[in-house]
Formats: C-alpha cells, sequence, structure tokens
DNA sequence: GCTGTATCGCAGGTCGACTTGCGTTAACCG
DNA sequence: CGGTTAACGCAAGTCGACCTGCGATACAGC
C-alpha cells in the first residue's frame, strides 16, 4: 500500500464553505428527520453526519429549531398545491386529502410540532408556513362562491378552518387517525351543515 | 433581637413529605405558571420557591413534564362544563366561548403546548384532558338530534370537531384572535352549511 | 415509645441546546 | 496572484432537564 510517510494524516478538517455547507447541512437535517425521527435530529448528530462543527452550525442558524424549520421549508415548499376541478366538493376533497398525508408524513410532523412550540413571551410569530397554506386554499372557496355553489356571503377563511382544523387537532393533539372517511364527513358537514334538509 | 446562640441556625432542612410536598411544590407551579410563563416554570425554580429539593420533585413526577401536566389538570378539572338550554345553537355558543377563554388563560395555554410535546416514538399518548373535553361536548350534538334541530345521521364527533378545531388551531399555529365573531360564524356554518339555501 | 422503611436532602454527573474567544483558512477582489 | 475578510474549526463553558448513589429522617405500625 502506497500510505502517506507520515503515520497520522491528522484528517484535514473540511470546512464545506458557503452554498456548499449549507446544502449538505440541510440535506442531512432532512434525512436524520425521516430516519431518526425529530428527537433523534441532535444538532451534534448532523453536525457529525454533515461533517461539519457544531459551533458553525449555531452560528448560521442560530438555534436548532431554525435549522430543522430551513430544511423543511425548503422541502416542503412545493407541498400542497390548490386543485381546480371546477367542483368545489371535489377540491376541498382533495386539497384535505393532500394535507392529511403531509400531516402523517414524518417530515410534516415535524413541521407541525415545531410550529408550535414558540415562546409566549417574545412575539416571534412564525410558522408562517401552515397559516400560508390556509391562506392560499381560501380560493377554492371563493371559485366555489363565484360559481354559486356557495351561499354569496360565505366566509372562505372560516370554511377553510372548519374543515382543516380538525385535521390539525387529530394530529397534535388527540392522535386520532386521518382516514378518507374523516376528510369526506368534514367536507360534507361543512357544505350542507347539520340542519335536517 | 434574641437571636439564637448559634451564628449559624444551619437552616434545618425542610422536608415537607407526602400530601403537605404534593400541595406545596402543585400550588408553586400554578403559581409560577401565571406569573412567570411556561418558559419561566424551571424545576430548579419551582423546587427553590417550593422549598424543597428538585431531585424530590424528579422522583415524585419523573419529568418537568408531568409535574406541570399533573398541577394543571388538577387546576382545570371543574373547566369547560356541558351547558343545556335546550337550544343546539346556544349550548355550541356557549361551549365555544368558554372554550376560547380557557385557551386564552396563561394556563390553558401551557396545557395546550404541553399536551402536544409527545414523542412520536414511543407511543406515549397523553394528554387525553382536550380529548376528553371534546368527547364530553357530544352530548350536546345528541340531545340536538334527538330533539330533531338536527339531521338524524349526524356524527357528534365530527360536528364537535369542526366547531372546536378551528380554535386550536389559532391558538397553536396561526396566533389569530378568537373573538365572539369567529366563534358565531364557526356554530353557524356547522349547522347551516355552505350551500346556498 | 421504638423501630423499619419509604421518602427526602445532597453531592455529583450526563446530555443537549447555546455561547464566547481565538486561531486558521477558504474565497472573493483588486 | 497576493491580501483581506468573513466563514469555519476548536476548546471551554453555561444552563436546564434528568439520573444515581448514599446518608438522614419523618411517619407508620407495633
Amino acid at each position: 500500500m502506497h500510505g502517506p510517510q507520515s503515520p497520522e494524516p491528522a484528517v484535514p478538517p473540511l470546512r464545506r464553505r458557503g452554498e456548499r455547507m449549507r446544502r449538505a447541512v440541510l440535506g442531512t437535517v432532512v434525512e436524520l428527520l425521516s430516519t431518526q425521527g425529530l428527537a433523534g435530529t441532535t444538532v451534534a448528530t448532523v453536525a457529525r453526519a454533515a461533517g461539519v462543527h457544531e459551533t458553525s452550525i449555531y452560528r448560521r442558524w442560530r438555534t436548532r429549531e431554525n435549522l430543522i424549520l430551513d430544511a423543511l421549508a425548503t422541502e416542503l415548499d412545493a407541498a400542497l398545491p390548490i386543485p381546480d376541478t371546477g367542483v368545489v366538493r371535489e377540491d376541498l376533497l382533495r386539497f384535505l386529502t393532500s394535507l392529511g398525508r403531509l400531516i402523517a408524513t414524518a417530515q410534516g410532523r415535524a413541521l407541525l410540532r415545531l410550529s408550535v412550540e414558540r415562546d409566549e413571551t417574545l412575539e416571534d410569530r412564525r410558522g408562517p408556513y401552515w397559516s400560508d397554506r390556509l391562506e392560499r386554499a381560501k380560493v377554492i372557496v371563493r371559485r366555489g362562491v363565484e360559481r354559486g355553489e356557495l351561499a354569496a356571503d360565505t366566509d372562505p377563511g372560516l370554511v377553510i378552518e372548519a374543515v382543516a382544523g380538525p385535521l390539525f387537532v387529530r394530529a397534535l393533539l388527540s392522535g386520532a387517525p386521518l382516514d378518507d372517511t374523516l376528510v369526506a364527513g368534514l367536507v360534507d358537514l361543512t357544505l350542507e351543515g347539520a340542519r335536517p334538509r
């Protein structure tokens, strides 16, 4: 073997800078999240796996929370498309179904959990991710109103919150399953109401 | 001043045992929660304020989470009564209003936050508090069905989740306000539906 | 009243998040 | 292509959650 003369090459410290380091670390985070879960994704672990020093991570992202949020925001940016089938019920069904699937994902659950853990003291107000998605989904309702499928005075935000809220509650609080039956029941209840007709 | 002969009385370590210690610690937790918030309620702080050693707290409650959950469960046990006015809309309105008020409380928010922070790895499945409350609220819907106010095939759980879900989502995710307008809009939407009539 | 045992005090330690100071080098810029 | 600087490596340390062993005592049962 043609080894180096010096018995200990002293492992040249890999200083991956700038964008290269950023991508390496973020990729490692996403991978660790799906294999080790949120609890297993510690800053020290990420640093080791990405071949970067822990300090460098803290200097760039400030907190573990920022780190993971950054990785997930990049990863889940394209998720939750807004369907446009021409029928409100169908649009809501599809949107809720993909929302349920996202929430069932390890990454989705992690994003959810981290969005909740905000300090109540300082108004940090982050986690715009979910608020944004719900905001975007309002067009589904608006299109339904324009088509005459829904009452003219329908509040789009209210409808979206009413159908999506239970999914979040189940994922965060009760742990109850998120199946298609629930989604369909929710949509129909919100569209038709509970009054006898 | 008639001080004791010994210059340092060496502060006899107060060993409050059993129920006395339990009440002292839990009372301190509730107090600290409303004055210092969740982040300020650390085990060391509680121990000092209650005149108890940190180790004793860990031995009895295992985790900080258990400690606070125990204190809040005891404190909020009687909260969220189920109204029975004879009219579904009124019952739902009152229930949701008190739920919103509870959620706006420092203690309510703390209970919510802690109910979310469950490990996804081990199926610890706690936080039955909120699930229990929603479960109990189902009778409101059942009574409405019996009275003929609601369709016979109405799913009580679905209705309760649809009206309560958005409140939790706002408290946990979006931080949007919980006013009476929202509550009324939610109840009416769920009862009447969004379809034009 | 005396003893036995579970409970508590206390010292010391692990682990993860986060910080600071200082030396070193990669990367951009003229 | 040499110089400057911001980015990185590294050592050391703080803080809070949580654990362990050991000695001491409050309270129960006799």
